[in-house]
RNA sequence: GGCCAGGUAGCUCAGUUGGUAGAGCAGGGGACUGAAAAUCCCCGUGUCGGUGGUUCGAUUCCGCCCCUGGCCA
């Protein structure tokens, strides 16, 4: 290795925490906040809704008043949020806590947001709810994959990557060459906003090697959260009137099927298997993202020491005793 | 006890006019640039209930047995 190999990394540190959903995050967070001069950022598309609170698993007041997690409740139901915007958000959370001469501790699952963090975003115009309406009503005509031809027109490239049925994928495409007149792949070939992360950063990777036991531990937590009232959450939700099912906020897992149980679509019983699967297939993709994040420290939760772990891998990497 | 309907992939079922079988769901793997807890892609050998018989060949036809529903006693 040549000498330089070892120069100093100036940058400020970071901490990521991530993990599926049941892994044992927020626990874990709040332990090493007990140990080090770290403040809490969620990286949780879901727990920035206020008012998603039971069924998304989020961690209760107590909690959070003795463990102040930024990024949590800073969206109304019916305002969607974007990769985009917690970037900026959470990039100015980070640099309050780097100010106040505390260390960033990122907490969540949420991989994109993880990912767009680190490595940025391309500059791209945000969504466009009257160009995405249009656009889906061309599909409801014609069909997904004919606006996927008229995707291979303007950008063959983006279309050699998306798949024909993915509808979500193919609006954005062709919203960004409606906007901006420029094809999406252009746009990606550009600078991405990050040119390099303003903070040496540890990746601490929850992942359970027994996903048996995590399985079983995201029925349970189900079971609680019916128990503690998630349903009469919901239909709480609905009395507001103004939400409905196509919002992502009541497209997160779990809140998805209980508003089909309530719209009648099903029994209780398959609503709480359906939102019991549902949580798992998400804790499956949540899993492949950390798959990918090959400079990260992996930790499973199940173990005995994992605690002790992370605490020896922060101490370190904060140059710090053990506590 | 009698009659009827079923017993096929972890579950619900389709199918083979006799040439050893396939969907949905579940499960596994993957992708991922302003919806991401979203969206999408790939992956199907299982004594076709058991046992005899007919047949070159039975999961398929026939007999008996076992099991599960339903009806009648």
């Amino acid at each position: 290795m040549p000498g330089n190999a070892h120069a100093i990394d100036a940058r400020p540190p970071a901490i990521f925490l991530m993990g599926p959903t049941a892994s044992g995050k927020t626990a874990l967070a709040c332990a090493l906040a007990d140990h080090f001069p770290v403040d809490l950022v969620s990286v949780d598309s879901a727990l920035v809704y206020c008012g998603l609170d039971i069924g998304a698993a989020k961690p209760d007041a107590h909690t959070l008043r003795n463990y102040p997690h930024a990024l949590i409740d800073i969206r109304d139901l019916s305002e969607p949020y974007s990769a985009a915007q917690f970037r900026d958000d959470a990039l100015a959370a980070m640099q309050a806590i780097a100010a106040r001469g505390r260390v960033p501790l990122l907490v969540g699952g949420t991989g994109l947001y993880f990912r767009g963090l680190e490595h940025g975003l391309s500059e791209m115009p945000s969504a466009d709810v009257e160009v995405r309406e249009r656009l889906r009503a061309d599909a409801e005509r014609d069909g997904w994959p004919a606006l996927h031809a008229r995707l291979a027109q303007c950008d063959p490239d983006a279309a050699a990557r998306i798949r024909p049925n993915d509808a979500q994928r193919i609006q954005r495409a062709l919203e960004v060459i409606e906007l901006t007149g420029d094809t999406l792949s252009a746009l990606h070939a550009g600078t991405r906003s990050a040119r390099r992360f303003p903070y040496r950063v540890l990746k601490l990777a929850l992942i359970p090697a027994d996903r048996e036991a995590l399985r079983a531990r995201i029925a349970a937590r189900f079971d609680a959260m019916l128990a503690a009232g998630f349903l009469e959450e919901v239909k709480r939700l609905r009395a507001r009137g103004d939400l409905h099912a196509d919002l992502p906020a009541i497209r997160a897992v779990g809140y998805r099927q209980a508003w089909a149980y309530l719209d009648g679509a099903c029994s209780e019983a398959e609503f709480r298997q359906r939102a019991i699967d549902a949580t798992r297939q998400l804790a499956k993709r949540q899993t492949t993202w950390l798959r990918s994040e090959l400079d990260a420290r992996v930790l499973d939760p199940d173990e005995r020491d994992c605690t002790a772990s992370a605490a020896a891998a922060v101490a370190l990497f904060l140059g710090m005793k053990t506590a």
